[in-house]
RNA sequence: GCAUAGGUAGCCGAGCCAGGUCAAAGGCGCAGGGUUUAGGACCCUGUCUCGUAGGAGUUCGCAGGUUCGAAUCCUGCCCUGUGCACCA
C-alpha cells in the first residue's frame, strides 16, 4: 500500500475529534496536566508555532500511553494592542498590512471585511489557522475547554484575580514613562510608530548649574563627569525660555519646556531668553562651584533633553573636537563677544584614569581615529568606544572624595542619587532617537499615573523563590535564570490605556495588559468548559474564592463552585508549563509569582520546560518579510507526521532548530521507507514465539531502546528519544536482516515493530496509529507504553554479535590495505592454552602476578612462559576496558563455534571462500598470524 | 558590559556533565560496487594524511595547564547566536 499521508491523517484526525479521544475528565488514574503558552492570533500559524505546540503534545501522548489521564488544553490570547493595532492598519488600508494579510496569510477579499473588528480579526486566525493547524498536526487537545482572553467569563476570573491581589496590597499606583503622541494627545504603542520603533526610554540626569537667580539644567548621561566640566554649550539658533518648573526658575529650550509638562512637571513659561544674553555668560557648577562659560554650538539639539549640555573635553571626543573648533573659530566667537583669551584659558580637566590612555583619553582616541572635524563620521564610533571603556574600567581620580579610586560602573548611580537627594540634580526622560507617530505627530516621553504589580515586595518575592526551589526547570541551567529574574524584578506596570482584555476592576479606564492577565489562567482551563453553563453574573469574586480557596473562604459558598473545585483539585498543580525561552524573564516568572501568592504550596507548578528559537533556512522567521512557512503549507507538502518528526527530532526542545526544506525532505523519504518496511513486516506470516539467537539479540537491543526512549521522554528530550526509537532501532534491524538471510520466525520483528510504533506514536501519531492497527488489529490508544522485558536481556549474545561485527570489519580493513585480488582468507582462533590464560586472569581480578604463579605451576602451561608474559599485556589492556560485569561472560564465549556458525554470513558478505582454523602446532601459518592470535582477536591471513 | 548558549572533519550535527573502548555516532553530499530497473527506492564499501596486514601520524576555535593519558577537566584569549523588560 502506498504511503499517502493526507488520507491517513484525515482519517485519524476525524476519528479523534468525533470520538472525543483527547477529552480529559477526572478519573481514578494519576493525572498529568500540561500547558503551553496560548497563541496570540494576530497573524497566521507557521512552523515555529507548530513546534511550540508539538513538544507538549509529545509529552501528553507519552503520559497517556503510560496510563495516566492527561489534560492538554488550548485557548487564545487576544489581550492588549497588537490585534487592535493590526485592525487599525487594515482599516487605514496600509499596503504593507494588506500585503501580509493577503499574500502571506492568504486572506481573501471577501474575508477582509470580517477582519475589521478586533475579535473578527482574532477569530479569523483562530478558525482558519490555529485551530485547524493544531488539529491537522494531530495535537491531542481537549477542545471543550477552549476560550479567548476577551471572553466575559474569563474576564470575571481576571477580575477576581486582580481584586484579590489588590486586597492583599500587591498593587500600587505610580508614575511611568509612556510614548505619547503630541499631535493626537494620546499614548501610542510600537505599532503606531512610523519612525523610531526601536527608540528606548533613557533617563537623563539634569545638573542644576546656576546663572544669576536662575537654574540652567545641563542634561547628561554621565553625571559622574561633573568635576570635569570646562564649559557649556547651547544652540545659538534655538529658542530658550525662562520657565517656572515646580517652583524653580529654569532656563531651558522651548521644546524642553513642553517635555517637562508632559512629564508631570508644573511648568509655566515666563518669557523667552535670547541666546545672545546667555552666550559668553559664566554659570556656576553646583558641585565644584567653578564658573564656566557658555559657548555657542549648532550641534546642540534643543529638541533633546533640556537643550543645554555641559562640556567635558577630557573624556568626550565630541566635546574635545567642539572645543578645538571653537578655539579655532576666532571670528565667530568674537561675534558673540567671546574673547580669544577666555577660550584659550579653557583647559580640559581629567577626572579619571583608564588603562591604555593618557591624561586626556578623548584626545588620544580622537588622534588615533584621525578625527579633526565634528563632521567626521567616525566620531560616533570613537565616542562609543571611549564611553564603554571609561564606564567599565575608568577609575575616578583622587578629588572625587569617597568615590575616588572606584570605577565609573560602580559609582555613577551612587553619585546620581546622592545629588538627587540634595536637589542639585534632577532627571528627565528622553528617547534614544526621534520618534514619529503614524499620524505624523511628534512622539515624546510622557509620564502617566499607572498601576503596578509589586514584584519587588519582599514577602511576595520570598514566596516566589520558594516556588523555584521545588521547581523542575528544564533544561536545568534555566533554574538560575528564575532566581536572577526574581531578584531583578521591580514594579511591573500592569495596565494600559486601551486594547482588548479585562478592565481594571476599580478603574475601568484601564485594561489589564497581556503579560499580567496570563499568569494564572492554567487553573481556568480545569473548569472553563463547565463555567459556560453558569450565568456570567454569578461568577463574582465569592464564586472564585470558593472555587479556588475552598468552602470555608466565603460565608455562603456557591455549591456549583464547590463542585468545580473537585475538578480543579484533580488536575492541579500544572505538571509542566511549556513556553519559549524569551518569556522566561517575564511571563514565566510572573506565572510563578502569581501561583506563589494565590495558591497553596501543593498547587504550585511542578516544572517548566523552556523552548528554543526557530530559524528558517538559517535565518530568522519574519511574517512581514514573507520569510515564513505556514503550517498549512508544510502539512500539505510533507504530511503532518513528517513536519512533527522533523521539528521534534532535529534538536532538543530547548535548543534552537533550523527548518531546512532539504532536511525535511529527507525525513519524508525516511518515513516513506519506514512505511514500506513496516508493511513488509506486517505481511509476514504469523509464527509462534520460537526465538533464534539473533532474535534474542534483537529483543535485547529493543530493551535498551525502550529504556533510553522512556528516560529521555521523562525529561522532554524529544531528540534523544526519537533518535533512539527511530534511527538506532533501524540500525539494529538492518544488522538483523543482514545477518539473518533466511528468516524463519516473524515473532521477534513483529514484536519490535509493535513496541516501536507505540514509542513513535507521540512523534508521528497518524502513521503509528494506522500501522499499529494494521499490525495488531487493536487501536494504539488502548496500548500500553512498552517496558523492557528482563527475559530478553542477552548480554552474551550482544558481545558475540560485536565480535562478529569486529571480525568482519577487520577483514575488510586487511583486504583494503592489501589492495589486490585474494584467493584465500583464513581465520585462526587461538589455541586452548590462551583461553586458559584469559580465564585465569579474569578469575584473579586481572592480577598478573597471581596469574603467573598459578599458571607456572602447570606443566602444560609452563612451556608457554614467554608467550604468556607477552600476551598478558595485550590481553589485560583489552580486559581492563571491559565493564566488570562483562568479564565473567567473556569466559564462556566459544569463539571457534561462534565464527563457525557465522561462516555462511562471512562468505556472503565477502563474496569468497573463508577457512576457519583453530591454532595448533602443526598448522600452516605463513606469517605467524595464528600464533599471534588472542582471545577476541583471531588471526587473519589473506593472500 | 552582564547573563546565557555555542565554536567538532566538505556541510549539518552527536560526543563533553561522570577523562582512556574517539580518527571521533548519525545524516547529507561525493566516489566505487551490487541489486533492481515500478519507486523521491534499497544494500555494501570508502570518504584527514600515510600504509601490500587489522597499523601509524596529525586533528575536535586559539594559547597554556592538570594527568601515565584530554574533543572531554582547569586558566586566559578570540569569534558567533540570544536576552537585558514594561513588548507580545
Amino acid at each position: 500500500m502506498e504511503y499517502q499521508p493526507s488520507s491517513i491523517e484525515n482519517k485519524w484526525k476525524d476519528r479523534w475529534l468525533s470520538n472525543g479521544t483527547y477529552e480529559a475528565n477526572p478519573s481514578d488514574n494519576e493525572s498529568t496536566f500540561i500547558t503551553v503558552a496560548y497563541p496570540y492570533p494576530s497573524g497566521g500559524m507557521h512552523i515555529g508555532h507548530a513546534r511550540t505546540y508539538a513538544v507538549p503534545d509529545v509529552y501528553a501522548r507519552y503520559r497517556r500511553l503510560c496510563g495516566e489521564s492527561v489534560l492538554f488544553p488550548m485557548a487564545w490570547h487576544v489581550t492588549g494592542t497588537p490585534i487592535v493595532g493590526a485592525v487599525e492598519r487594515l482599516k487605514n488600508k496600509e499596503p504593507e498590512q494588506l500585503s501580509v494579510l493577503q499574500n502571506i496569510f492568504g486572506v481573501s477579499d471577501k474575508e477582509l471585511d470580517e477582519l475589521k473588528t478586533p475579535m473578527g480579526f482574532a477569530h479569523h486566525f483562530i478558525d482558519k489557522h490555529y485551530r485547524v493547524g493544531m488539529q491537522n498536526l494531530g495535537l491531542s487537545i481537549d477542545w471543550r475547554r477552549e476560550f479567548t482572553t476577551n471572553d466575559e467569563r474569563y474576564s470575571k476570573f481576571i477580575t477576581w484575580q486582580y481584586n484579590t491581589l489588590n486586597n492583599r496590597g500587591l498593587l500600587e499606583k505610580g508614575l511611568h514613562p509612556v510614548k505619547f503622541c503630541t499631535n493626537e494627545k494620546n499614548p501610542v504603542t510600537t505599532h503606531d510608530i512610523l519612525r523610531g520603533e526601536n527608540a528606548e526610554f533613557q533617563e537623563y540626569t539634569l545638573i542644576k548649574f546656576t546663572w544669576q537667580d536662575s537654574i540652567i539644567p545641563m542634561a547628561t548621561l554621565r553625571p559622574e563627569t561633573i568635576r570635569g566640566v570646562t564649559n557649556a554649550f547651547i544652540n545659538p539658533k534655538s529658542t530658550y525660555v525662562e520657565a517656572i518648573v515646580d517652583g524653580e526658575r529654569w532656563i531651558i529650550s522651548q521644546e524642553a519646556a513642553n517635555k517637562f509638562s508632559l512629564q508631570a512637571r508644573d511648568v509655566t513659561i515666563e518669557r523667552e531668553v535670547p541666546t545672545e544674553t546667555l552666550i559668553g555668560e559664566f554659570i556656576q557648577n553646583p558641585i565644584t562651584e567653578d564658573s564656566v562659560i557658555i559657548l555657542p554650538a549648532t550641534f546642540v539639539d534643543s529638541d533633546n533633553a533640556t537643550g543645554a549640555v555641559m562640556s567635558v573635553p577630557a573624556h568626550s571626543p565630541d566635546d574635545w573636537i567642539a572645543l578645538e573648533e571653537a578655539k579655532r573659530d576666532v571670528d565667530q566667537m568674537a561675534a558673540y563677544g567671546i574673547e580669544q583669551k577666555k577660550l584659550d584659558s579653557i583647559m580640559p580637566i581629567s577626572i579619571l584614569t583608564v588603562d591604555g590612555f593618557g591624561e586626556f583619553p578623548a584626545q588620544d582616541i580622537v588622534n588615533s581615529f584621525g578625527i579633526t572635524s565634528s563632521n567626521d563620521s567616525s566620531l560616533k564610533q570613537a565616542t562609543q568606544e571611549l564611553y564603554n571603556k571609561e564606564f567599565h574600567s575608568g577609575i575616578l581620580r583622587e578629588f572625587y572624595g569617597d568615590y575616588s579610586g572606584k570605577s565609573v560602573e560602580e559609582t555613577r548611580d551612587q553619585i546620581k542619587y546622592e545629588y538627587l537627594e540634595l536637589n542639585i540634580f534632577d532627571t528627565m526622560y528622553e528617547f534614544t532617537e526621534d520618534v514619529i507617530c503614524r499620524c505624523g505627530g511628534n512622539v515624546e516621553v510622557a509620564t502617566q499615573e499607572t498601576w503596578f504589580l509589586r514584584y519587588n515586595d519582599e514577602s511576595w518575592r520570598k514566596k516566589a523563590l520558594n516556588v523555584v526551589d521545588q521547581l523542575d526547570a528544564i533544561p536545568p541551567n534555566t533554574k538560575n535564570e528564575y532566581y536572577r529574574t526574581i531578584d531583578w524584578l521591580k514594579e511591573w506596570p500592569c495596565i494600559r490605556n486601551y486594547g482588548l482584555g479585562t478592565r481594571l476592576p476599580w478603574d475601568s479606564d484601564y485594561v489589564i495588559e497581556p503579560l499580567s492577565d496570563s499568569t494564572l489562567y492554567m487553573s481556568y482551563y480545569t473548569i472553563s468548559h463547565h463555567l459556560n453553563s453558569i450565568p456570567v453574573e454569578d461568577l463574582d469574586d465569592a464564586f472564585f474564592d470558593a472555587l479556588f480557596f475552598g468552602a470555608d473562604a466565603v460565608p455562603s459558598p456557591d455549591p456549583r463552585a464547590i463542585e468545580l473545585r473537585q475538578e480543579w483539585e484533580y488536575w492541579y498543580p500544572v505538571n509542566y508549563r511549556c513556553s519559549a525561552n524569551d518569556l522566561l524573564s517575564n511571563h514565566l516568572t510572573f506565572f510563578l509569582y502569581h501561583h506563589a501568592e494565590l495558591f497553596e504550596e501543593s498547587q504550585w507548578p511542578y516544572g517548566i520546560m523552556v523552548m528554543g528559537m526557530g530559524l528558517l533556512e538559517g535565518e530568522k522567521m519574519s511574517s512581514s518579510k514573507g520569510h515564513v512557512v505556514l503550517v498549512e503549507e508544510a502539512v500539505t507538502t510533507y504530511g503532518s507526521d513528517t513536519v512533527r518528526f522533523f521539528l521534534l527530532s532535529s534538536a532538543e526542545p530547548w535548543q534552537d532548530y533550523d527548518w531546512r526544506s532539504d532536511q525535511v525532505d529527507v525525513i519524508r523519504t525516511q518515513l516513506f521507507r519506514f512505511w514500506n518496511r513496516s508493511f513488509d513486516t506486517i505481511s509476514l506470516p504469523e509464527t509462534d514465539q520460537n526465538l533464534s539467537k539473533l532474535d534474542h539479540w534483537l529483543l535485547s537491543k529493543l530493551n535498551q531502546v525502550i529504556e533510553k526512549t522512556t528516560t529521555s521522554l521523562n525529561h522532554f528530550e524529544t531528540r534523544t528519544a526519537s533518535q533512539a526509537v527511530f534511527y538506532e532501532l533501524e540500525d539494529h534491524l538492518r544488522w538483523y536482516h543482514r545477518r539473518n538471510s533466511s528468516s524463519q520466525s516473524s515473532w521477534a520483528i513483529k514484536e519490535v515493530l509493535r513496541s516501536r510504533l507505540i514509542m513513535l506514536s507521540p512523534f508521528m501519531p497518524f502513521l503509528s496509529n494506522e500501522l499499529h492497527e494494521l499490525l495488531t488489529g487493536e487501536p494504539l490508544d488502548a496500548a500500553k507504553w512498552p517496558s523492557p522485558s528482563s527475559k530478553f536481556n542477552s548480554p552474551l549474545t550482544e558481545i558475540e554479535e560485536d565480535l562478529i561485527r569486529t571480525l568482519l570489519s577487520d577483514i575488510h580493513e586487511v583486504r583494503n590495505v592489501i589492495n589486490k585480488d585474494l584467493s584465500t582468507i583464513r581465520i585462526y582462533t587461538p589455541a586452548a592454552w590462551k583461553y586458559r590464560l584469559l580465564e585465569t586472569l579474569i578469575d584473579n581480578n586481572l592480577d598478573m602476578g597471581t596469574t603467573m604463579s598459578i599458571l607456572m605451576k602447570d606443566e602444560d602451561m609452563r612451556k608457554f612462559g614467554n608467550e604468556i608474559k607477552r600476551f598478558s599485556t595485550t590481553l589485560l589492556a583489552y580486559l581492563r576496558q571491559q565493564p566488570t560485569d562483562r568479564l565473567s561472560l567473556l569466559k564462556s564465549i566459544k569463539e571457534f563455534d561462534l565464527y563457525s556458525s557465522a561462516m555462511p554470513f562471512f562468505e556472503k558478505e565477502l563474496g569468497m571462500k573463508i577457512e576457519l582454523h583453530e591454532e595448533a602446532e602443526d598448522l600452516l601459518d605463513p606469517s605467524g598470524k595464528a600464533s599471534q592470535s588472542l582471545p577476541f582477536r583471531p588471526g587473519i591471513y589473506a593472500e
